[in-house]
DNA sequence: CCTGAAAATCGCAGTCG
DNA sequence: CGACTGCGATTTTCAGG
């Protein structure tokens, strides 16, 4: 499961989240290998299904996007079909965690603008009750998952 | 504000948003521009902080952290700091928001097991009463902003 | 995991519209 | 001023050890 990353993979790993397009020669010299040895590994990681991808991170202000909101949706029936659908077609939904608890689902939605918002949880509420909360910041920088201290399952 | 970007720069970003490895000749191509004008263009969305970074998409289950969860954090003091200090020291906190509403924060959390998850909302719980909600499942892609419709502030 | 060479790409001039 | 061309330096890729 685990496909048991050793500390070069992580340090292959937290050298790409923090850039992406690190040329493969600099990424072998950071992690102390040869440019064809950091290739290699980095191939067989994306062949593990470890790395997933890779993204640009867009502002989403300045990309005309200022307003950004948590919304809950609590979901009465079993049907997400329909749900999912709508997913798929509005792209300001940018997230959405299906949990437990009381609200079925969690989304992350960036706007144009209130009126904007409001027209994309107007249609989420036709599924269920939502619950809507503005994002005044974020007070994290971009993150991602790093090497275990080993004794997490203590 | 929103640096007025144009349908290349918006095509610019959504081939960076799917895969930032690109390399700037193959951009150019997609982009229907020469490497060099593409590369021109994406100094200047990268210098007016429209493109905030790079980043490596890594699986949480196949590294490592099979368990994530949404955990809203309700505070009720102003001072922030002894938070932010914690935020910075638990890696495992991938993401806070902070939001209007009933809970101040809204943090994604990604654990090694059940017990990594408790022991870190126990110390988010010192700060103030927590919810927390386990993620069943992703039911989106990753996702970023994309051009807008032209009429979202209708 | 390393070396080494061929092919592609990158960065930077200078030039055109 | 934004985009294109040309060329040297760097990077990528793929042999083979």
């Amino acid at each position: 499961m685990t496909e048991s990353l050793d500390p070069t993979d992580w340090a292959i790993l937290a050298e790409l989240q923090r850039d992406a397009r690190l040329p493969l020669t600099e990424l072998g010299r950071r992690v102390n290998l040869s440019a064809s040895a950091a290739t290699e590994r980095l191939r067989r990681l994306e062949g593990a299904g470890v790395i997933t991808g890779y993204h640009a991170e867009i502002d989403l202000g300045k990309a005309g996007y200022p307003v950004l909101a948590v919304v809950r949706l609590k979901y009465p029936g079993s049907r997400h079909e329909p749900l999912h659908k709508l997913l798929g077609e509005r792209a300001e939904i940018l997230e959405c965690l299906r949990t437990t608890g009381d609200d079925c689902y969690t989304l992350k939605i960036a706007a144009a603008s209130m009126a904007h918002l409001e027209r994309t949880v107007d249609e989420l509420a036709q599924f269920g009750s939502t619950t809507t909360n503005l994002v005044y910041s974020r007070t994290l920088p971009y993150r991602g998952p790093r090497e275990p201290a080993r004794d997490l399952d203590a």
